[in-house]
RNA sequence: GUGGGUAUAGCUCAAUUGGUUAGAGCAUUGGUUUGUGGAACCAAGGGUUACGGGUUCAAGUCCCGUUAUCCACCCCA
């Protein structure tokens, strides 16, 4: 092994530049913006939990393999969380008979999963949570929706680069049950392909059914649903909630003028949890971003881990990475821009303390100020304040504090005025 | 976990099908210009060629291993 530590941040993990932070914050800060435009909630949970809290909930793949997990000094089985629905059942759990429902509640935080990194895919990523909690009609996922189209109109989305795929695990509950009577083990072998349809391809997706013994009119079925749309649905309203959820789901979308939503019969989610409605939202203006930019749907028997009744919940996991790759695609990330609105050179260092004592003024009016800590080439200053793309320099020397003025430079446009102190905060802040 | 591609300066890439002291552009720092940035010119710093081993008179170049990264599979809460 080296003597010396690697440079390289951990495998699968990023370290975030000030420059790429402006990047994150912009995306952070959009989620969380419109969220509290619509009345969510902010709210957090730790990083590790007890192990079991995962094992209790999900597949036996995700707990031993892709889980962070180790014994702590006091013998107790502790795991990162890899996502947030957990430890926000147990939060809710705890405080059930106290919390005035619907709750509306996001988080933005770390998740960590033990995975093999690729594009959109990451060890250590960061997701938004938004989840509505005690509406069981179909009004929390269009508030969801409504969420999800704003976001991405304050990101100035192109309408045609993207998607909500919506589907409803009571259809294809339906499909499985009713019509093709499949055991346990082949639902979940069949779901798995009927998420990959897309991918597989029509003949690799027929050629993979029939080696799980498939009859044709099985797979005739099973196509026939995969090309199904909201019309076909009509027909077994009556015998499916799952299609009668969706025609209702899809009037009431139009009724609201919602666009970007399309009923997409391959959409599963895994097999995990849902109940009822799944989402997940692509790319499809590009063949650059495959991966979902996030996923979510209805999961009503979120409580029963912790042995206590149902509780209707409608939310989605909305990732930092594919939703940078998606941005970065279409060019949608804002030039970045310091948040410091001004800076203060310093001619010598006898100036120290009087530049010190403005930039304390200047500060206290919520003005973010950096100043100049050693008395450098005037020029080199300057290069350095438009470097870092600083709006405003004010230059204070002998000659201002004499005239009891200072000269605020304008670094767009290279102007330049002598002015008061209160002159130039004004110019600043407008 | 399985399979494949890649690895040379902070970044993008050169380096005669194994041959002297591994180069360039951009970026960084300084100077031309001691109170006026962006341009131009000049200069400087920056490399154990990812790491370890092997073949050879000679390895950035060929071989093996490790690590990282990208892509696909698996999985995707």
């Amino acid at each position: 092994m080296e003597n010396k530590l690697s440079t390289s941040p951990y495998k699968g993990t990023t370290d975030t530049y000030p420059e790429d932070m402006l990047t994150n914050n912009y995306i952070f800060d959009t989620w969380k913006s419109v969220a509290q435009r619509f009345g969510f909630e902010e709210y957090d949970t730790p990083l590790i939990e007890e192990t079991a809290l995962y094992i209790a909930k999900s597949g036996d793949e995700i707990a031993s393999t892709q889980l962070y997990n180790f014994v702590d000094k006091g013998g107790r089985e502790i795991a990162i969380r890899p996502e947030m629905t957990p430890s926000l059942a147990r939060m809710i759990a705890a405080k059930k008979n106290d919390l005035t429902l619907p709750l509306k509640w996001f988080n933005i935080g770390k998740y960590y999963r033990y995975e093999k990194p690729q594009r959109g895919r990451r060890r250590e990523f960061i997701q938004l949570n938004i989840d509505i909690l005690g509406i069981p009609t179909l009004e929390a996922e269009l508030e969801i929706f409504q969420y999800i189209l704003a976001v991405m109109e304050e990101f100035k989305a192109p309408k045609e680069t993207y998607e909500i795929r919506v589907n409803s695990r009571y259809l294809l509950d339906y499909l499985f049950e009713e019509i093709l009577r499949l055991s346990e083990e082949k639902k979940a072998k069949v779901g798995r392909a009927i998420d990959n349809y897309t991918k597989l391809g029509k003949e690799a997706f027929v050629e993979y059914l029939k080696e799980l013994e498939l009859t044709e009119k099985q797979i005739n079925s099973i196509l026939e649903f995969l090309n199904s749309t909201l019309e076909d649905l009509k027909k077994i309203a009556d015998k499916s909630d799952g299609a009668k959820q969706l025609i209702e789901l899809f009037a009431k979308a139009e009724e609201l003028g919602l666009t970007n939503i399309r009923f997409e019969p391959s959409i599963m989610r895994g097999l995990a949890y849902y109940t009822g409605t799944v989402i997940e939202m692509f790319d499809i203006g590009s063949k650059e971003n495959p991966r979902a930019l996030f996923g979510g749907g209805r999961y009503d028997d979120l409580l029963s881990m912790f042995g206590q009744e149902e509780l209707p919940a409608f939310g989605i996991g909305w990732g930092d990475t594919t939703t940078r790759d998606y941005l970065e695609t279409y060019g949608l990330i804002p030039e970045t821009k310091t948040d410091t609105k001004v800076f203060l050179p310093l001619f010598d260092i006898k100036l120290y303390a009087y530049i010190q004592k403005i930039a304390k003024g200047l500060r206290t009016k919520g003005i973010n100020t950096e100043t100049q800590l050693t008395a450098i080439k005037f020029g080199n200053q300057l290069k350095y304040a438009s470097k870092k793309n600083i709006p405003w320099v004010m230059i204070i020397g002998e000659d201002e504090i004499n005239a009891k003025k200072v000269q605020l430079k304008n670094m767009e446009t290279g102007e330049q005025n002598l002015v008061t102190l209160e002159e130039a905060i004004e110019t600043i802040k407008s």
